[in-house]
DNA sequence: GTCTATAGAGTGATAGAC
DNA sequence: GTCTATCACTCTATAGAC
């Protein structure tokens, strides 16, 4: 990619960020970039290929951060290892935000997400095994519980900033994010758990 | 309202769920009726006219199936006041896919929205301090879980279907939405009213 | 109330000079 | 690679006849 298609890439993302995909033109961008229309397309044809070009982005991004964050699933490592996905989210929050719009504009979009959605929950459900088997967790109590707790925690980091923003909270929402995360796990948890869980509390903010 | 005005929203409802709000316009729902475009704009002069009409049925609709459902909420009444509450979200699914686009749009509905939310949280809480006093869940065992559990829930109330559909997932989602949200309940649960879900389980189907 | 016709302001995308 | 100029099309909204 070369340095005016990665300028373009970036500014992407901020200003879909700040008006929503589809209130973004084309004419827009060149002028936000300070290039021309005709530069603009030179690099990406049409805007199909910019947004293309825009979830690849987000996707290596992302790719990069899990294999950064591929430690052993302890009490504490998962507390920290939810700030830097909350982060990714909101530096792409116009992909979050407006998913719909974009899934059903961009079939190829849409299937490379379903596929992420459905990695996220096996990766959600495996650091619950692994809790249950190193005694920080119950065993679930209802068959399929522990399948839907995967499902809904993939569902609250999804739409987590969406339901934030249409409440008209301003700022950031990590910590309500991650409160709400651990306040659907704390029952969940066995004495050991617990105690690893406030002992987190002690050395960082919840 | 008049006739042609009444069948202009439904219309404009069952437009908006197939192809997502902005990717309807004001020719595409004339053709649609049979009318002229002339004619849609005399009755709608704008398009925001016509979607502050659909959210008003939306707000008259919520009304009474709220009114109607205002029963003592035990377990078995909260199982079944679900439905008619997740028909109503499928009805106007647009509204809840798309809702990001209309409230960025339509500042003046988003403003309404943020108070339903509001009082849809309240309505869940007061349900969960019910159950409590009434000896079917467990005191909160920290202080603010319970606020915490009354947003989840209604985020995943709020968002259960776009979840769906991003997932990729098909036909109906009442029972996926239910299941998951008794499966965050039943941990909660004392013996009482782990035997009065129970109960409702034999009965209806979950 | 309903129609046809059109204004007026966008939009994505392209052609061709430099 | 970058520019200017423009095409071909879409949209919302309005004007005026019936």
């Amino acid at each position: 990619m070369t340095d005016t298609a990665k300028r373009i890439v970036d500014t992407a993302v901020i200003l879909f960020n700040q008006r929503g995909f589809v209130n973004v033109t084309m004419r827009d961008l060149a002028q936000e970039l300070g290039i021309s229309l005709g530069n603009l397309t030179y690099h990406f044809k049409r805007k199909d290929d910019l947004i293309a070009a825009v979830h690849q982005q987000l996707i290596d991004e992302r790719n990069a951060m899990l294999e950064a964050v591929q430690l052993t699933p302890s009490i504490a490592n998962i507390n920290a290892q939810m700030l830097p996905l909350l982060e990714l989210y909101e530096r792409y929050r116009f992909f979050y935000l407006d998913i719909m719009e974009v899934m059903r504009s961009y079939p190829a979009i849409a299937e490379r997400q379903h596929e992420h959605i459905a990695n996220q929950v096996r990766y959600i459900r495996a650091i619950i095994d692994y809790s249950v088997s190193s005694g920080n967790m119950r065993p679930e109590i209802r068959a399929g519980q522990y399948d839907s707790l995967a499902e809904t925690v993939c569902l609250m980091l999804t739409f987590y900033l969406s339901q934030h923003t249409i409440r008209g909270r301003e700022g950031s929402f990590y910590d309500d994010a991650r409160k709400a995360m651990w306040n659907l796990v704390i029952p969940l948890l066995t004495e050991k758990g617990r105690g690893a869980f406030e002992g987190v509390l002690k050395s960082v903010k919840v």
